[in-house]
DNA sequence: ACATTCGCATGTATA
DNA sequence: GTATACATGCGAATG
């Protein structure tokens, strides 16, 4: 259920976004100029996502995301906090403890995203179990499938969070010291019917006043930024087979047992990670195969972020997580070459 | 019948 | 030489 110009079925809208992005993550100074506070409803003024005018035409994208539908939202400001990343040279491998200094665009953007966590940090009981051993791709990471749309709109209204103050304190990026947090993670086989739950969590939010919602959102983004730190938790250098159209990633399994939940094998976990740069949520399945004496660790349902990113060959997945809330969020890194096309 | 997905096997690089 | 991690290919299963 996309609701955006989404990572499926229409390549040419995501390709400009990304292009778009990309554009304003070399050039921050231009941006891509869409108002942070564009009013609800108002048409995209840019080359963002274009979730009002998807929303209908583009229902069935969108395979494994959960894009938001909501008012066009500041990509300049996301696109320069990766720039922000971008401008710092990453450590080679996760074992080298690093900070990131971030600037006020990536605070904006830290809004936007921890405003959004607030909504699906809590899910209602399942209703029936979701078969693990496959998950239909129409059910991985649809919008509906966990009512995120609901929230998400709510969360992203262009009024809610009016009130915040620009966020100074800057945030860091650290190795993981304790795996103690719980990510938002849903072990497959709890998973909830997500088709019955999206309902009732729509009506659930939806009948909640947006003032309500808005002052909620806000304190709980104040609470959660004030402590808020990322942690690199994996670095993978993308090869061809990741970026082939496996839809599978192969995680290092080192990285995987550090910093994802723990496996059982049989028991694949799903995972939903934030985009860094576009609202969207990523739905994986994260499992393992044995493999001789030891393990694969695989991302699956991978396709279509790798595809929305336009990742190649060299590229980098960089997965994070926010130690207090224990949220992942997940970015694909363009490499030098890349980037500087 | 075909395309896609899944699970595993095998080859290669590295410690 | 051995063990481990990982890249990739392949056949079976599935839709």
């Amino acid at each position: 259920m996309g609701q955006m110009g989404g990572p499926d079925g229409d390549g040419p809208h995501h390709q400009y976004h990304y292009q778009a992005l990309l554009a304003a993550v070399q050039n921050p100074s231009q941006g891509l100029h869409v108002p942070l506070h564009a009013g609800a409803g108002a048409p995209a003024a840019g080359p963002g996502p274009r979730p009002g005018a998807d929303a209908d035409a583009s229902s069935t994208h969108n395979a494994n995301a959960t894009p938001h539908s909501q008012p066009p939202r500041a990509f300049t400001d996301w696109s320069a906090s990766n720039s922000a990343f971008a401008a710092q040279p990453a450590p080679a491998t996760t074992n080298t403890p690093f900070h990131y200094n971030l600037s006020q665009s990536y605070a904006l953007w830290t809004h936007y995203m921890l405003n959004k966590n607030v909504s699906y940090s809590t899910y209602s009981t399942p209703h029936e179990p979701l078969r693990h051993t496959h998950i239909p791709d129409k059910y991985s990471g649809c919008a509906f499938s966990l009512g995120f749309d609901s929230f998400t709109t709510m969360s992203l209204g262009p009024n809610i969070c009016a009130n915040m103050t620009p966020m100074e304190r800057s945030i860091s990026a650290k190795e993981p010291e304790n795996s103690e947090d719980l990510p938002t993670v849903v072990r497959s086989s709890d998973e909830m019917d997500t088709r019955n739950s999206g309902d009732v969590r729509r009506d659930t939010v939806d009948t909640l006043p947006e003032s309500k919602q808005s002052h909620e959102s806000c304190a709980s983004v104040s609470n959660k930024f004030d402590s808020g730190e990322y942690q690199v938790i994996l670095r993978k250098e993308l090869t061809k087979s990741d970026v082939a159209n496996s839809g599978r990633i192969v995680l290092p399994k080192k990285d995987a047992e550090a910093g994802l939940p723990p496996l059982v094998q049989g028991d694949p976990l799903i995972l939903q990670m934030d985009d860094m740069v576009l609202p969207i949520i990523w739905k994986f399945k994260y499992r393992f195969w044995p493999n001789n004496k030891s393990r694969m660790y695989i991302l699956e349902a991978a396709g279509e972020f790798v595809k929305t990113h336009g990742l190649q060959a060299g590229d980098t997945l960089i997965i994070y997580k926010n130690s207090v809330p224990g949220k992942f969020i997940i970015r694909g890194e363009k490499s030098i070459q890349q980037t500087n096309l």
